[in-house]
DNA sequence: CTATTCACG
DNA sequence: ACGTACGTGAATAGT
């Protein structure tokens, strides 16, 4: 359902006016009531209307005038402070995009009213905003009334419901109120001596104001004689507050389609008036923090919709009709639903605009059926659709191909010849919001409001545009589109999995919780769940005593780190430490790993490629980038994950990558002499630290060193440092310090990070990868700070993402060409393992090691170190 | 649905 | 004076 959003803008500007009476900006311009103002609408603009308007009284005469000469007569003026505010608001709200709507001989009332009928009568919701109860007459199902309270620091949003709830009328009664109480605001009089109390009694009473009259004479007293003789003022009182609804306003509903992104230009005008909470808020919904994406693939002129008005096939004559003109085409474009399969072909890209003349329009195929439709089942549409699906030449575009790889394989079709992913493009464009399904991406781009085929051509078409005006062709289409295939691959294959050495260990642990659950009981003297941590804080702070070291939101905080200071005072501390990391191992490894391991003996985790803001593939359900490997027992749990029958695990880890996309990047002469002669890099790294000669390094000194480097890839900061070494701030602080000193170039290169960041509004990688920088711009210093780390952070971690990425690609390829039966089956961030039959591991080891080492010359060396062996737990 | 905790790189 | 290391996903408790 689409949403309109009609603003008072009158009665918004005065309540928000007498809020803030007194504020002006530095050049000493009253703007209280443009920030209240402009704060509501934000949070108006967050409820995502399809349509937006302010409506305004003009200063002119009204049609109510005409008829009573004491309409509003009597008011006090409007202060200059306030009325000088108007003219900037429709400035303001000019350069914003949003309607301003006026109307000779009208009130904003009467063009509120007048709208809210028309969005009913075209099917939009409506929401007016307003602090005058007069609107609450104009409530409906579909329309509805945001009423300002205390100023404009509350509102309560009015239903038919509400309104009952409070008043016990319908909406359409609220004029009859009035009509008996009159308006002193508006000079109108009702009648006299009646007021809210009296007046309600009577409606509830007689119903309407017409009964209240006619049947004033079964009333007794003084209320009898008020009714005879305000009759008629009663009446006028009716007429005048009854809002128009049907005012010759000029402006259509469409006049008032609203974009957010157009709140952009405003960002001037809000900078010199000063508004500096309200430039935030723009930014932020206006996607301007986001980079100019949303412009570039924005159009102008919606896809008419009546050009690619999809047919539906109904028989299989026309469903092999299709599929015969579909082979001829050089694009294929298509959607699947749950309930439909939606596609066309296109003759060439240059074609692909919408044009009425298209040979094959869209077509839609039913799945399931319904009364008037047959429908198709899905394995009719997908054996039809084969010959084109598998045909390498017909180039297709979709949004999400993995998945839709996955649901052709069902069937056992493969989807071939990908040529663009709507999903990963835009994942490219706008990491930091990537678009859920299609549809959310064609409606706000504004390109039309369903995702059909044409609109993802169109889209397509847009979006390569963008991708090369960024520099960013080479990555969408070398690296990130023929990854989609080898993670789908990667899927596929899965991970073959031991279940029995995993109910073993699992056993085992359960038997070691249990003992441990009866002994942390013992010391506690009762039984709680250990799990909880507010019972466990309960018990260690409030009942035993401990020193609490930190506090949550919610209160104690119980992590490990809190119970490793908390060791020395009670045995208890170990017991739940231990009894911790047993439950976490059992539930999430073992047991999950039982749970998900399929019929087939394997684990097909599902590869995310558009979750991560730096680039890094993600994997879940199960998430197989985070089986336990630096604890002992933890990495047990690895002998579960083997090779396949008659098959080794072939692994191989880059050895530094983020320290080695660092030198490179930042081209400091002391990592790259390091990396270039072998160096053991955190030796090398404590040596110009602590001043002593690489021999002289102390294992200590390597561990603090080790640290600081990895302070150095996360953005570095002292307390972040000394947190992780356990030493003081000040400690810390010299080891940076010293660090950067022998460090020029790393210290050159965060500089320039953060600068580069704050410039260009991103952050960028070797291959072209971007992130947004919203935080750089952010007033909070500790959001800024983070920004200014993920400045520094990003391009290495994402870096090391994309020459993963590309190794990836290669080795994929590279199984395939030189006809190997090897199946890459895991990543995870600097490691690939591939699932090897016995007879290839040699060539395998060997092409593994070459595709991640030579997939791009650096100024240092890539290392991959490469392992083999029967399980997961022998690759290293 | 959010907060806490903890597994990985 | 402030309150932080970067990037993920999953289990559990508790609202």
């Amino acid at each position: 359902m689409k949403k309109l959003i009609a603003i008072d803008g009158n009665s918004l500007m005065f309540r928000a006016f007498y809020a803030l009476p007194n504020m002006t900006n530095k050049k000493g311009t009253p703007t209280g009531a443009l920030h209240g103002f402009l704060s509501m609408l934000m949070k108006l603009i967050e409820m995502k209307p399809d349509y937006l308007l302010a409506a305004f009284d003009m200063s002119t005469p009204t049609f109510r005038h005409e008829s009573y000469a004491e309409y509003k007569a009597g008011r006090r003026e409007t202060p200059a402070e306030l009325r000088e505010q108007f003219p900037m608001l429709r400035e303001l709200l000019h350069k914003m995009g949003i309607a301003v709507v006026e109307c000779e001989r009208y009130e904003a009332d009467d063009i509120l009213g007048t709208f809210s009928r028309r969005a009913e009568a075209a099917g939009v919701d409506a929401l007016l905003v307003t602090g005058d109860r007069d609107a609450l007459q104009l409530v409906t199902d579909s329309v509805l009334v945001l009423m300002t309270k205390k100023g404009i620091s509350e509102t309560v949003e009015y239903d038919k419901k509400t309104l009952f709830d409070e008043y016990g009328l319908e909406p359409a009664r609220m004029v009859d109120l009035k009509g008996l109480m009159g308006d002193n605001s508006d000079n109108l009089p009702g009648i006299k001596g009646v007021g809210e109390k009296t007046a309600l009694k009577l409606l509830e009473k007689y119903g309407s104001l017409d009964e209240i009259l006619a049947n004033a004479e079964s009333e007794k007293g003084a209320l009898r004689e008020k009714l005879l003789t305000g009759r008629e003022s009663a009446e006028m009182t009716r007429t005048l507050g009854t809002i128009d609804t049907n005012a010759p306003v000029e402006a259509t509903l469409e006049d008032c389609r609203f974009d957010p992104s157009d709140m952009k230009n405003a960002l001037g005008e809000l900078t010199e008036l000063e508004l500096r909470a309200v430039i935030k808020r723009v930014r932020e919904l206006s996607g301007a923090d986001e980079g100019d994406f949303s412009a570039a693939i924005k159009t102008d002129s919606a896809i008419d919709p009546a050009a690619f008005e999809s047919r539906a096939l109904t028989n299989a004559d026309a469903l092999r009709e299709a599929v015969t003109a579909a082979l001829s085409h050089d694009f294929f474009a298509f959607g699947i639903t749950e309930s439909a399969v939606c596609f066309a072909g296109f003759p060439d890209f240059s074609k692909c605009k919408p044009s009425a003349a298209d040979p094959l329009p869209c077509c839609r195929l039913t799945l399931g059926g319904s009364l008037l439709d047959p429908g198709f089942s899905p394995d009719e549409v997908m054996e039809a659709l084969r010959p084109v699906l598998e045909r390498e030449d017909i180039k297709k575009v979709v949004f999400d191909a993995k998945r839709l790889m996955w649901l052709a394989d069902g069937y056992g079709v493969e989807l071939r010849g990908l040529e663009f992913d709507a999903m990963i493009a835009d994942y490219l464009l706008n990491a930091l919001h990537p678009a859920k399904d299609t549809q959310t991406l064609v409606t706000e781009s504004g390109l039309a409001h369903l995702p059909t085929p044409a609109a993802l051509m169109e889209l397509r078409a847009r979006m390569l545009k963008a991708l090369a005006e960024r520099d960013m062709l080479s990555l969408f289409t070398d690296i990130e589109l023929p990854l989609v295939k080898t993670l789908f691959d990667m899927e596929k294959t899965g991970f073959s999995i031991d279940k029995a050495v995993l109910t073993e260990l699992g056993g085992e642990m359960q038997r070691r919780i249990d003992s441990l659950t009866g002994e942390i009981f013992e010391l506690a003297g009762e039984s709680f769940n250990i799990l909880s941590p507010k019972q466990l804080g309960q018990i260690l702070f409030e009942k035993l005593g401990l020193p609490p070291k930190k506090k949550t939101k919610t209160g104690y905080s119980t992590d490990s780190d809190v119970l490793e200071s908390l060791k020395p005072f009670h045995p208890i501390v170990e017991k739940v430490t231990e009894y911790r990391f047993l439950t976490k191992l059992k539930s999430t490894f073992i047991d999950a790993m039982l749970e998900k391991t399929g019929a087939d003996g394997r684990i097909h985790t599902t590869f995310n490629q558009t979750v991560t803001a730096t680039g890094r593939i993600s994997s879940a359900e199960p998430n197989l980038q985070n089986i336990p490997v630096r604890t002992e027992l933890g990495r047990e749990i690895r002998k579960a994950f083997i090779a396949s029958e008659g098959n080794l695990l072939v692994g191989a880890d880059y050895s530094q990558i983020e320290l080695r996309v660092l030198a490179h990047i930042s081209g400091d002469a002391t990592f790259i002499s390091a990396f270039n002669s072998g160096e053991d890099i955190h030796t090398r790294t404590a040596s110009e630290i602590f001043g002593v000669p690489r021999e002289e390094v102390t294992r200590q000194m390597r561990s603090s060193a080790k640290a600081v480097n990895f302070g150095i890839v996360y953005g570095i900061s002292a307390f972040g440092l000394s947190e992780q070494l356990g030493i003081g701030q000040k400690q810390a602080a010299s080891y940076i310090e010293r660090y950067l000193e022998r460090c020029t170039g790393v210290r050159d290169y965060m500089h320039s990070s953060v600068e580069d960041g704050k410039t260009r509004g991103y952050a960028v990688t070797l291959f072209g990868r971007r992130r947004e920088l919203p935080e750089l711009r952010s007033s909070n210093y500790n959001t800024r700070s983070f920004g200014e780390r993920v400045a520094m952070n990003m391009p290495i971690q994402g870096t090391a993402a994309d020459i993963i990425k590309a190794a990836m690609v290669r080795v994929h390829k590279r199984l395939s060409d030189e006809g190997l039966n090897a199946k890459l089956c895991l990543q995870i961030h600097d490691e690939l393992i591939i699932d090897t039959p016995e007879g290839e591991v040699e060539r395998v080891k060997e092409l593994l090691a070459d595709c991640m080492s030579n997939v791009i010359k650096l100024s240092v060396p890539l290392r991959a170190d490469v392992e083999c062996g029967h399980s997961w737990f022998d690759t290293k």
